[in-house]
DNA sequence: CTTGGGACCTGGCTGC
DNA sequence: TGCAGCCAGGTCCCAA
């Protein structure tokens, strides 16, 4: 599942690979790929766009072009964007063949991904929170935004409104990392607890990029490899495993905001903490 | 405003 | 062995 440091990844690579490229054929094999407008418009809209330069933000890639429109592209759950793969798979909803002769290929199982072009990407991107490996991402800020939230912390760092780029696997990890239990209310934390949830958000993003994503389920990197970041995850999908922290508790599985599985471990991340008895 | 439930999607897993 | 039904989790929409 792209969060942001697979979405990162991608950006980081595909950067390296097509700046300053231009789209010579656009091919959309999935319709239901478009998030708005048709097929000939985003054809017509992109060939013969130069790609001036990529930007990530949260989970949305944008790829900023010659005559200042955008192509933003979320890849959801399942959607994987290929430079020149070997061949073609039969999940692959859309091919864009460039003038260099490279081929950007956007595959996706589940068909969630979408995309949009546009004058703006703030049209699309608006409404999300603080990047949080911007320098204007701070701890005040965190406790500011969270302050608003009575709902679980897990619930409010996988909000894209309180803060952007967060996903349920990272989530677990960083609350693990901070010790904080998943159901603490948000606007409970302790300054102190704030302080520690900030630096852990940044700590485990960033290890997670130096490792070029996680590979839990079907997330690849433009070149076709997996990231690694996933063998070094303490809780997230290691149900019924010992905890690596305490090595003493067994790694509990619940259900948290609907049918997503949160993964924790009861004896670090204690419901009801000391600093608050 | 916030919160939580349903919907979308489909390969792969579980259990009968 | 075959197959129905559940599960995964990104975002949007809606109601309270």
């Amino acid at each position: 599942m792209p969060e942001l440091p697979e979405v990162e990844t991608i950006k980081n690579q595909l950067s390296a690979g097509i700046t300053g490229d231009t789209f010579a054929e656009v091919h959309i094999l999935d319709p239901r790929l478009i998030a708005s407008g048709s097929v000939d418009e985003i054809c017509l809209g992109l060939v013969g766009k130069e790609i001036k330069r990529l930007q990530r933000r949260g989970k949305y890639l944008i790829f900023h072009l010659s005559n200042s429109k955008c192509l933003v592209i979320h890849l959801r759950m399942t959607g994987v964007l290929l430079l020149n793969p070997q061949d073609v798979d039969r999940y692959t909803r859309a091919i864009f063949r460039l003038s260099s002769g490279r081929r950007l290929v956007f595959s996706d199982r589940r068909r969630l991904g979408v995309i949009w072009l546009g004058d703006d990407a703030e049209a699309i991107t608006g409404r999300l929170g603080p990047e949080p490996l911007d320098d204007g991402f701070t701890p005040e800020l965190l406790r500011q935004r969270l302050g608003r939230h009575h709902a679980p912390i897990k619930a409010a760092l996988t909000n894209q409104t309180v803060i952007a780029g967060i996903g349920n696997m990272y989530a677990d990890e960083i609350l693990f990392a901070a010790r904080i239990h998943p159901q603490r209310e948000a606007d409970t934390l302790t300054a102190q607890e704030v302080e520690t949830l900030f630096r852990c958000i940044q700590a485990v993003l960033r290890e997670a990029i130096e490792n070029g994503g996680a590979s839990v389920d079907s997330y690849i990197a433009p070149d076709g490899k997996q990231g690694t970041a996933h063998f070094h995850f303490k809780v997230a999908h290691r149900r019924d495993q010992l905890c690596p922290g305490c090595r003493q508790a067994i790694i509990k599985r619940i259900e948290v905001v609907r049918r997503r599985g949160t993964y924790f471990c009861p004896n670090c991340q204690p419901r009801y903490p000391e600093c608050l008895i």
